[in-house]
DNA sequence: CGTGCCGGGTT
DNA sequence: AACCCGGCACG
């Protein structure tokens, strides 16, 4: 989830509000880890975070609603945002992506959503360009009047509706589907506190869980930085891993298979069972995927129903689904002959979702491990790993405790410590230990691949060394720029 | 050849 | 531990 690539790399859309981060996702040392060093490279230094009501609203293309809520105490801090607007709207023209998009910090963590707390920003991605020179002209309109918020609220300049029925355009837009889906990823809380997001109000939203569903279902490990990074870079030379399926998820949502992937996704659209044909012994069955929840419906609906009560703590009597419980189960195939010698067979060893089989790499040392920080380093039942439960597996961490140097104070707290629900302390992503435990030991002779991303070597150069992390300067591995 | 970082040494 | 560095693999 290297959020600093998107910042960097990303064709499609134009940052605005660069101090959103640190005061929305405050508690998600993920995101922030790189993107400070570089924002704080690109744009010079970054404004003191403080408090004030500005907001701005943004209506996006599903209807949703987006306030964003800043306030500098300086004029230099209120020049970052005009300044970002502007470029937004004016600068990026050769920016084709069609649609606007809403890089979304989900309302439920984002305390400078719903005007709860002040100061909080919103991470925005608006794509349109000619939604976004009337962005910059309403931002800078609205910034000049100053006006109370319940004022401004029905102005024009603070209240931009986006067309709801764009017409897509081809596949720039898939492109944008796929980034959606990513950023979204990235930013929601869905993937690093299923249990305190209740909800989820808009239909894209949706959309993108249900692909994430099904591509996640074959995915094993929760590491999304690589998806982020290359998600504007559809062509990415990168060799594919055979053994990574994140990768398989990702080439699978952007180029030339998006629409295929599209396709197969829709099946997660839909309350009931693919319909697809199957082989006449198989049945598709639907398995929780919490944490040490063997359950197993027949139906989606049952699935997401248990989900709902049992883990979510929903009302058990409405069906009011919110999607989540999307994320915690996966659509298994059964063969119905070995279910009638007994359902205690149903461990996922070869689970059949949306897009192509995983591939289950046969000893586990054969992984590079250190590519990817995931669940696995610490948790031994290498072969089922769908049977680990889906919040454990989508906590992607990317730990940065011993990052140290001139940011070291906007990144603080531990993702895990929260998003987890108490019951499954053990699930419970520290991320000190997720960097610290050792994966197991590849093959001697083995060494890992080398990281694709810049260390604090390139990144900074050999003059100004004492800004590389401790790792870097000891000659260890960065942890600062983590691949 | 530059870079990343492992392995091992020193303080 | 914290720190340093030789040396090797990788791109």
């Amino acid at each position: 989830m290297d959020s600093r690539y998107i910042l960097e790399k990303s064709s499609v859309g134009t940052r605005v509000g660069v101090g959103a981060d640190f005061n929305c996702r405050a508690g998600r040392s993920v995101l922030r880890d790189t993107r400070v060093p570089t924002t704080v490279e690109k744009n010079g230094p970054m404004p003191a975070y403080t408090n004030g009501p500005v907001l701005y609203k943004f209506v996006m293309d599903g209807g949703s609603a987006v306030e964003v809520k800043g306030e500098r105490s300086s004029s230099k801090g209120n020049g970052r945002i005009l300044h970002d607007m502007e470029k937004t709207g004016l600068g990026d023209q050769k920016d084709t992506g069609s649609t606007g998009i809403l890089k979304r910090a989900s309302p439920t963590h984002c305390p400078g959503v719903n005007g709860q707390i002040p100061g909080g920003f919103m991470h925005l991605d608006i794509r349109n360009p000619v939604k976004q020179a009337e962005l910059a002209n309403n931002f800078r309109a609205a910034q000049g009047r100053n006006v109370p918020q319940t004022e401004r609220q029905p102005l024009p300049s603070s209240h931009i509706p986006v067309p709801r029925n764009r017409k897509p355009s081809g596949h720039a837009d898939k492109e944008v589907m796929a980034a959606t889906v990513l950023t979204s990823l990235s930013t929601s809380p869905m993937v690093l506190h299923p249990s305190s997001a209740p909800t989820v109000p808009e239909p894209a939203a949706r959309a993108w869980k249900e692909v994430l569903s099904a591509s996640y279902s074959s995915s094993t490990s929760g590491n999304w930085s690589w998806d982020a990074s290359d998600q504007s870079v559809p062509s990415t030379p990168s060799p594919p891993l055979s053994n990574d399926n994140n990768k398989n998820f990702l080439l699978s949502s952007q180029g030339d298979d998006v629409s295929e992937d599209v396709t197969e996704s829709t099946h997660f659209m839909f309350e009931d069972p693919i319909p697809r044909k199957r082989k006449n012994s198989m049945k598709v069955m639907f398995k929780c995927l919490w944490k040490n929840c063997e359950k197993v419906l027949s139906t989606s609906s049952g699935i997401q129903r248990h989900v709902r009560t049992v883990h979510l703590g929903r009302n058990s009597d409405s069906d009011y689904s919110d999607g989540e419980e999307d994320f915690y189960y996966s659509e298994i195939e059964v063969n119905m002959d070995s279910l009638t010698e007994g359902l205690s067979s149903l461990t996922p060893t070869s689970p059949t979702t949306a897009g192509p089989p995983p591939v289950f790499p046969p000893p586990f040392t054969d992984v590079p491990h250190s590519e990817h920080i995931n669940m696995n380093g610490s948790q031994s039942h290498a072969p089922t790993l769908l049977s680990q439960s889906a919040p454990s597996t989508l906590c992607h961490i990317r730990t940065d405790h011993a990052y140290q140097g001139p940011v070291t104070h906007v990144r603080t707290v531990n993702i895990g410590e929260k998003r987890q629900p108490a019951a499954s302390t053990h699930t419970t992503v520290n991320k000190n230990h997720a960097l610290i435990t050792p994966a197991p030991k590849p093959t001697p002779g083995t060494r890992k691949p080398r990281g694709e991303a810049k260390k604090c070597r390139k990144v900074y150069g050999m003059e100004k060394r004492d800004m590389w992390c401790t790792a870097c300067r000891w000659k260890k591995a960065c942890q600062r720029f983590t691949d």
